[in-house]
DNA sequence: GATTGCAATGATAGCGCAACCATTGGCGCT
DNA sequence: AGCGCCAATGGTTGCGCTATCATTGCAATC
């Protein structure tokens, strides 16, 4: 390599551009930086008076190679513009923020071979741990997440063998509960709607559909699915569907999330459906509106923000060495009963 | 350093065992991984067998070192659960990834002096260029932007003086023009929903004002703002109590969201009042319920998604060294009028 | 048949930083 | 006084990779 030009201010300040402008040796900076009370103030202020004069700013990944530290934690989710996942990332985001980590952030759009990808990209940058969305990767993906001795966290469900740590919440137990409200409200044929059908989505209507079969309520055209993502559209379209092909014969319908109840609820208004009276309807993750819509609407929430700290907070919690309390938390769900399914009559 | 243990992997494989282990040089594993067509097809199957073999996964702190190349784009936005940076987002993760660049995201919650620190830690990662939200960064934060020498992108609005490139609209001429169609659809007492007020919520305020001024309408008693994040439920109490205080001398309320428009609506709904004949609403933003809510709401439509695609486009032609056709791009917005301001008398 | 050109591969030398160990000097203790 | 100890600082080395410049061998060219 050709020695390096020597203009002024041709490159970036390196450390060693700042160790000569304040007369010391390049170590000492990086204590500046990274240890500060291991310096005097003197050397302290000098350095940092020209690190400010340079502008210094530190390259991470020539200290993640020396150190062997990146302060990186990768993390991976199915879905972008799915706002669920806003929340946990809020969660996670703020933590691992507050810790001191940065996060890199992967979509996966809820493809396993494109997990794998991503995962491998996420591992590229020797995170210091991973987050990463529920149980389906690839054997390859999975082998690799070992291989990275990283702690590692599944999140959004709970897992029978996750890979290391894992924080989530009964998917199938959350739609058994919600099927069993429907009924105690007065519900008999209670229809299923439902998009995308991702894992956890299918553990939602099989425990739906265990709790109506217990008691003899089942009935598998009231089901109606679709591998397409959720949307307040696709709600409407769909319940108005369901409507049609069972004639009506439905007297409540459980929407697998609140995008699709709520696209539900405003086409039953638009079909002139009294909601709860005659129809009953919920959702499932409980979005803001479902608390302010009219009628508003029974709904599972899920504590979306607070398994995102609870995921990166395991994660920091390995990471500063602190001995661990859990590996695996059910961070619970509630499911929360408003208007939509308040039937007055029966 | 101590010369590192060689126990059976004991540590992460690294180019040179590959290497040794294909029984070729550290630099044609690099090949193979970088530059596959300058290595023949027989060495570089063989170096891929090698490279499955030990797991392999490159080091890109070291790669980045050495090649001054980290494939990082660095994206900052003041707020990960206002769902409006999730559209744009997508946008940007879609064009990054399929160029095979990685985002590193940060969230500033709204403040310069995070932002500035955030910035801070995104240069550290050597980014190869920057995304940031609007124009209202510390002198210290330009200061660094520029002296990193990497194209910045600064989105959501348009800037007068932009540090390098920009895309977005005018909030300015959406305010105007929203407040314009709720006139011309017959109202003239019209009010103001403002929660948050960044700039961007400001300057659709002063468009508002500035439309209603030169008609002699405008009213700074039907003007309610709060600092506090928008959200459905603020947008129902705004809503009352500024129905309360003027005495329900208000025909027409212009939300600065969508958040808030539908808190209103469901809260207009509550109060008895009928959107649009007693009461016009619209919103901002144009969320996908606004479409379907009942009435349907009028608002603002805002290229998101295109945004961020266009963002992420022009940084990733800049680094491929293709000629720059604009260094500014107005993305637009577009006014949609629907059943909340159609007066059907008057 | 000698020359040129190019494709395929390798050797060497850093990239910027922090781990490790060494050195210095001052302090408290017996 | 002599010893050990610790805080403050520095020198050297190497983290894993790629830019750069060889080197090799072979085909195409006249």
């Amino acid at each position: 390599m050709r020695p390096r030009k020597r203009g002024p201010a041709n490159k970036k300040a390196t450390l060693v551009d700042v160790a000569e402008r304040a007369n010391v040796s390049a170590i000492t900076v990086s204590r500046v930086i990274n240890q500060p009370d291991k310096v005097s103030e003197e050397l302290r202020l000098r350095v940092q008076q020209a690190i400010d004069a340079l502008g210094y700013i530190p390259n991470q990944s020539a200290s993640s190679l020396a150190s062997a530290r990146s302060g990186v934690i990768g993390v991976s989710i199915p879905s972008l513009s799915n706002v669920v996942f806003n929340d946990v990332l809020s969660g996670i985001y703020d933590v691992a923020g507050a810790s001191g980590y940065k996060v890199l952030l992967v979509d996966t759009h809820y493809s396993p071979l494109e997990e794998e990808r991503m995962v491998r990209t996420l591992l590229s940058q020797s995170p210091e741990a991973m987050i990463i969305t529920g149980g389906e990767q690839t054997d390859a993906c999975q082998r690799m997440l070992k291989n990275a001795r990283v702690p590692v966290v599944q999140m959004m469900e709970l897992l029978s063998e996750p890979l290391d740590m894992n924080v989530g919440f009964s998917h199938h137990q959350a739609g058994y509960a919600m099927a069993e409200q429907i009924i105690a409200a007065g519900y008999q044929r209670v229809g299923f709607v439902g998009a995308r059908m991702d894992k956890r989505v299918q553990q939602r209507l099989a425990g739906f559909r265990q709790a109506l079969e217990e008691r003899n309520l089942f009935d598998t055209a009231l089901v109606a699915t679709t591998p397409k993502p959720s949307s307040i559209g696709l709600g409407g379209e769909m319940f108005r569907s369901l409507m049609a092909s069972t004639q009506g014969a439905v007297d409540a319908v459980f929407c697998c999330n609140d995008d699709l109840a709520l696209g539900a609820l405003f086409e039953s208004q638009r079909m002139n459906i009294k909601v709860p009276e005659e129809l009953g309807l919920c959702g499932f993750n409980d979005f803001e509106a479902s608390t302010f819509v009219n009628p508003s609407l029974t709904s599972v929430y899920t504590p979306r923000y607070d398994m995102g700290v609870q995921a990166a907070t395991m994660i920091v919690n390995v990471l500063k060495g602190e001995p661990q309390s859990e590996k695996i938390v059910d961070i619970g769900f509630e499911v929360r009963l408003r208007q939509s399914t308040r039937r007055t009559a029966n």
